[in-house]
DNA sequence: TCAATCCGTATC
DNA sequence: ATACGGATTGAC
């Protein structure tokens, strides 16, 4: 009675059932399932080795997680069909990360180890192994000594203490708030050359392709060649697929990269560090959705290793570290920061026409282009940043421009058209009666993005200079320290040889009534990468920004001071029932299909829910589409996301309809 | 009474 | 998804 299990296949002799994660995407298939190993392949089918699987009848590729004995599936098992590669990609301390990361944002584990390992690429694997130099060869810097030669941290009292921590393997978690002027891939650099002469590996990921760069030259200048590999999305697959072997094979203790490389693999992770977290490239748009930060922060929990978040603002979420106590703050005191700050003065976005006509020209406000013509005669460069376009309009109080939130939930106004009562985008209701909460006008306006000021426009008022463009389709690394007029988008501004004479921060009005809960803090981490390029006062540097200065944000600017500004934040946060203060997620779909996941997921007691609101912006979608928010205390949100993946799990078992987009703590909230 | 079909459920 | 089983319904 031989049917299709082979007479010739027999389980392995030990530990002959392998715990597998079959890559489907459905959230009720996310556990393992058991299988045997054939003898045959029992030395290949090694946990964390890529698998195929028959499963449903049919091939799919699968994760070979952990072998035990024998397994709790009443049922007959069925073989492995084959171990793919006996490379062990996925590593215990990613799995176990993984798994966290996909119950924190309500996802399944396979979503999140799709991230995780990049594809395979049989050849590179096949390739023999480049000569890496021996762990035994000393660091090129001394790394026997306790007291790390870093003079750059010496900036900041805690600093220190922090690389000797690293050194001694005592895992500090530190929110550092870098100075202006501060070369933080040289900082980032001695921190992980701290952590590497303690024996241990580092995961550090940066925003985008510039800051990989910078941060890999630092690395390769502290540790010598061969000691870090770097992964973003920009290699090729080959090239991808063989730095990750080299990070995944332990021969290399530093990885670098983008979000991806949050889960990469490193022997005895020591230390995840992020610059720039506050950058909305650190969020994943494939599901489940992760932020970067919070991938490195559970890994560093669950591993015992060091963290540091980092940037030249702070994010109301390094802000929660502080709070809760989780991390330390790395800051410099305040003689530090003035000693190192530009100058930061906010003017009137009025051009003063009669006055001078070359500013007309550029409409630059009086201030900003005399900044910028005495920075150019000074023989230094100008960096001029304007925003993107494409922001949603918003709507803001006519009287101070205080951007209009729902007296019910807090939720941004929407103006459906002219004349018409606002209404919630969250929540829907409308909001005839509301009053601006900063100085009690009734008035609304819809704040629309400005015309964007081009180059041509300041080169018409500064013709004896050049006029060079950073920004989407062309970014500058870096420009030499003569006159020049710089002009960039946000996250596209060049490093200046010996610094910018002049930051001119325009258009601020569309950054900061952007339809968004983050705008504020957007802005401020704007500016503050903007101004940090700047010389310092006392080299004349100066930022001209154009804004009142009585908001939150100018204020932060003109003191220098992201700290004050992040712990307002916050405490906006708390007041408004935002994150990282609660846990909110947000269900988008059809209105049957969110009305349907809604009705099975059986919720924390304390969850609010909010809305339906349309989805803005889907215009060609036949089915129209709709959000419900929902918000809950941080210490119910493992059961928000666990209630939520569960309810998702009954819909997607029964009917494959109308799939739901479920997301944690989304970056975009409006 | 049997067979074609429908629905629900498990997928190891 | 897809494959299977048990229930259901229609025709002989």
């Amino acid at each position: 009675m031989a049917r299709r299990a082979s007479p010739s296949r027999r389980p392995a002799p030990v530990l002959p059932v392998a715990r597998v994660c079959v890559d489907v995407p459905l959230p009720h298939l996310d556990r393992p399932f058991d299988y045997l190993i054939p003898a045959t392949q029992s030395e290949a089918a090694q946990p964390g080795t890529r698998v195929r699987v028959r499963f449903a009848g049919q091939l799919v590729d699968g994760w070979l997680l952990e072998r035990v004995a024998d397994s709790d599936h009443p049922g007959r098992l069925s073989y492995l069909e084959r171990v793919v590669s006996p490379e062990q990609v996925l590593h215990p301390e990613v799995l176990a990360a993984a798994r966290a990361v996909a119950a924190r944002y309500a996802g399944s584990l396979a979503d999140v180890l799709r991230l995780a390992v990049p594809p395979r690429h049989a050849r590179v694997e096949a390739e023999p192994t480049p000569t890496a130099p021996s762990p035994e060869v000393p660091l090129p810097r001394s790394s026997t000594s306790d007291a790390p030669d870093s003079p750059g941290w010496a900036a900041y009292p805690a600093g220190p203490a922090l690389l000797r921590a690293l050194t001694a393997r005592r895992a500090p978690r530190a929110v550092w708030t870098a100075l202006p002027g501060e070369d933080w891939p040289a900082r980032f650099a001695e921190a992980a050359a701290a952590t590497v002469a303690a024996g241990q590996g580092v995961v550090a990921v940066v925003a985008d392709g510039r800051d990989l760069d910078r941060l890999d030259a630092a690395l390769t200048a502290r540790l010598g060649p061969g000691r870090h590999v770097a992964l973003s999305a920009a290699l090729g697959p080959a090239e991808r697929y063989r730095r990750f072997l080299r990070a995944s094979r332990g021969q290399v203790p530093v990885v670098i990269g983008t979000r991806a490389a949050a889960l990469a693999p490193v022997a005895d992770l020591g230390l995840v560090a992020i610059w720039d977290d506050g950058d909305d490239l650190h969020a994943e748009p494939r599901a489940p959705y992760p932020h970067a930060r919070e991938i490195l922060l559970i890994r560093a929990q669950l591993a015992g290793a060091a963290a540091l978040v980092a940037g030249y603002t702070r994010t109301a979420e390094a802000q929660q570290l502080l709070v809760t106590g989780w991390a330390q703050p790395v800051t410099a005191d305040r003689a530090t920061v003035r000693q190192r700050a530009p100058r930061v003065t906010p003017t009137g976005d009025e051009p003063e026409l009669a006055r001078d006509p070359t500013a007309a020209a550029a409409r630059l406000p009086h201030l900003a282009w005399r900044a910028a013509r005495d920075a150019l005669a000074a023989g230094a460069p100008v960096l001029v940043q304007v925003p993107r376009r494409g922001y949603l309009p918003a709507v803001a109080c006519a009287d101070c421009r205080t951007p209009a939130r729902c007296p019910h939930c807090a939720g941004p106004l929407q103006l459906p058209a002219a004349g018409q009562v606002a209404t919630c985008r969250w929540c829907g209701r409308p909001a005839p009666d509301r009053r601006c909460a900063r100085c009690g006008g009734q008035r609304l306006r819809a704040a629309v993005v400005g015309a964007r000021r081009t180059a041509e426009e300041l080169g018409r008022a500064f013709p004896q200079y050049p006029v060079r463009t950073s920004g989407r389709e062309e970014v500058l690394a870096r420009v030499p320290g003569r006159p020049a007029v710089v002009v960039a988008t946000p996250g596209a501004e060049p490093i200046a040889d010996g610094g910018y004479g002049a930051v001119l921060l325009l258009d601020t009005w569309a950054l900061l009534t952007r339809a968004d809960l983050r705008a504020g803090e957007e802005t401020l981490r704007r500016w503050l990468a903007a101004a940090a390029l700047a010389r310092p006062a006392s080299a004349g540097g100066t930022v001209v920004v154009v804004a009142d200065g009585g908001l939150p944000p100018v204020q932060a600017l003109l003191r220098f001071d992201p700290g004050w500004y992040a712990e307002r934040e916050l405490a906006d946060r708390r007041a408004l029932g935002f994150p990282p203060a609660v846990r909110v997620a947000t269900v988008t779909g059809t209105p049957t299909a969110v009305a349907d996941l809604l009705a099975a997921a059986d919720l924390p007691e304390a969850t609010e829910v909010l809305g339906p609101v349309p989805v803005p912006g889907r215009e060609q979608e036949e089915a129209e589409l709709e959000r419900m928010l929902l918000r809950a205390p941080r210490a119910a949100g493992a059961r928000l996301a666990a209630a939520l993946h569960a309810a998702a799990g009954v819909r997607s078992a029964r009917k494959v309809r109308d799939p739901v987009r479920i997301q944690i703590d989304p970056v975009e909230l409006w």
